[in-house]
DNA sequence: AAGCGCAATGTCACCTATTC
DNA sequence: GAATAGGTGACATTGCGCTT
């Protein structure tokens, strides 16, 4: 028995009872398996292993893997798009920065299912009703959750919550939006339309409920991205620059050495 | 108390020069 | 050619006070 429901930027399925399916791979979605009643037989890049209830596998793009169930097994699939509007671009970054290599999340199976069933609920009326906002807020609480499983400790079992302080819902869809749009020209206007607020009030509660401002904000999410790609890539200083969305080296070196304490070449050095 | 706007101040972005 | 640094205008942030 298969459940699925797909927006533009996240995918819900949920399989049961004897449930198989063949080698593929996706190339843009970021892949969270949950197995939530027995055991899901997986097999990723030609090497198999069991995954118990409550053990989830988090993967990124790219990977060629297939899996089935038995009878009384079941498993829930959430899938999100690398890249696109509600924060996806997040959970790479999370993955790569935060979780290092550790592909394996416990997680509350029960928690899981509950939730589960409240997202499916939320997309399809949602959907059927036309109203993009409620389908938005789902996509933002699946990001949450996705983010925060990858973000754990290892052997920590994860309990989703809202950021800390974050509490509107409108702001949290401008929070979203800068994390995905952070390499992008992003006015603070901008924002403070998401958030349904005027300008000045925007950065006030902004500044409440994160601890800085917005600017801030998305210029740190820049230079944490830029110092993943430094570890990770031989790219030059001049190209991060550019693809983070500095308008010019100089801005991006500036930027970097204050949030840093070390200039962008210096810290590649050290890697 | 909450929400908002104005003015002053601080910071950043753009351009250019310099260094390696 | 790439990386770094300086000067200046533009924009973001903050402090304060007004309105509801």
């Amino acid at each position: 028995m298969e459940m699925k429901v797909e927006t533009d930027w996240i995918e819900l399925w949920q399989g049961s009872e004897a449930f198989s399916n063949v080698p593929h791979t996706h190339d843009e979605w970021m892949q969270v398996t949950l197995p939530v009643k027995g055991v899901c037989h997986f097999t990723q890049e030609a090497r198999s292993f069991g995954l118990e209830q409550g053990s989830g596998l988090i993967q990124p793009p790219g990977t060629n893997h297939h899996f089935r169930i038995g009878e009384s097994a079941a498993v829930v699939i959430v899938k999100v798009r690398e890249r696109g509007r509600g924060g996806m671009a997040s959970v790479r970054r999370d993955f790569e920065a935060g979780a290092g290599h550790e592909l394996r999340q416990r997680f509350d199976a029960d928690a899981v299912v509950a939730r589960f069933r409240t997202w499916m609920l939320a997309l399809i009326q949602g959907q059927s009703a036309a109203d993009p906002l409620a389908v938005q807020e789902v996509e933002h609480d699946v990001l949450a959750y996705v983010s925060g499983l990858i973000g754990m400790e290892h052997g920590e079992t994860y309990r989703s919550e809202p950021p800390k302080g974050v509490a509107d819902p409108h702001l949290l869809r401008a929070i979203a939006y800068m994390h995905d749009c952070y390499d992008e020209t992003i006015s603070v206007d901008e924002l403070a339309a998401l958030a349904l607020q005027s300008r000045f009030h925007f950065i006030r509660s902004f500044r409440e409920a994160t601890g800085t401002t917005p600017y801030q904000y998305v210029l740190k999410l820049r230079v944490d991205e830029a110092m993943a790609r430094l570890r990770r890539t031989e790219t030059t200083i001049g190209q991060i620059s550019a693809d983070l969305g500095f308008a010019s080296t100089s801005q991006f070196h500036r930027a970097f050495l204050k949030m840093t304490g070390m200039t962008p070449k210096a810290y590649r050095l050290l890697q």
